[in-house]
DNA sequence: CGAATAATGCTATTGATCATAGCAATCAAC
DNA sequence: GTTGATTGCTATGATCAATAGCATTATTCG
């Protein structure tokens, strides 16, 4: 083969199989193919993410999508501003000061065709792993993260 | 118990089961955590990671870091030249161009400190889980991550 | 009812992180 | 020796998240 060899191969790694260091590599790898596919309808995985969640949640305001999706108050207006300026989103205030968030008809069309990135995005990673690895890597992050929770990662706004 | 209700109970959230969603959040939880602790003996989570891969690879040259850390040469910079200053790093020129990197007594000792503060990362997180789910995130990330090399996300620098 | 408290959306600002472009010096290869 | 690649570096801009503070409105409670 002869290939090039990368620093990888003459280099000792410690901290390669530190678990924050994995998670945060995979994170990185696969946000970022994420990222291309949905640069290709004009939105980032935070703007997708948000039509899915409007679109599940219709009438839900932004501080409660906030608190999901662990953004501060003051970072959601720009984003929600974005995706109601692409007339993808719509805000009715419900009190004096909550808006009521739901999808454009525009909006639940690109809400689907996000659906089905992401879904091809998960599939193709799954894919890559032996079925027995997609499933342990799923049920295994899906305790971690309920145990984390759990364990109070209680920050507020 | 008459909890207070998060919006996580009253709102559906049909990401939470994502791949690339779940790898964020608990790389974003893990690293969080690491920061801190990292923080009281005033270094990042990068400053530590690089002062391990150091000690491990001692006359390595920040090129070579940079690439085994998805960091580019720009900004290897300003990283080596604050553990520089804080002399905890040594840069003495191999070549006319490269710097052989190497850990001075203070950064032995910041060394040991980083790995301790890791290791006590990585337990406490790994005590989170069951026994058998620890391992199981363990391995199904390894080979993710080996599949994904290999599937190839060649990026240059 | 009226006052204190909390919540919501928003502005403005800062800092951290990352990417791009370019440059001078040096090394390696042909 | 000339060409091409590598290394460290500067400068700059884009993106993203965090903080502080403000005006408005809800809610709670005396």
């Amino acid at each position: 083969m002869d290939q090039p060899e990368t620093p990888e191969d003459r280099l000792r790694d410690p901290v390669a199989s530190h678990l924050g260091y994995m998670l945060r590599r995979a994170s990185a790898v696969v946000m970022a193919r994420l990222g291309e596919a949905l640069a290709e309808i004009g939105l980032r995985p935070v703007e997708g993410t948000i039509l899915t969640l409007v679109g599940a949640n219709p009438g839900c305001i932004q501080s409660d999508l906030g608190r999901m999706l662990g953004i501060k108050r003051a970072n959601m207006v720009p984003l929600i501003a974005a995706l109601a300026s692409k007339g993808l989103l719509e805000k009715s205030p419900v009190d004096g000061r909550s808006l009521a968030l739901s999808l454009t008809g525009a909006g639940e069309a690109a809400r689907a065709r996000v659906d089905a990135i992401m879904a091809a995005n998960e599939a193709r990673f799954e894919g890559l792993l032996a079925g027995q690895d997609g499933a342990a890597l799923r049920s295994a992050l899906r305790s971690a993260l309920r145990l984390i929770a759990e364990a109070g990662d209680g920050r507020a706004d």
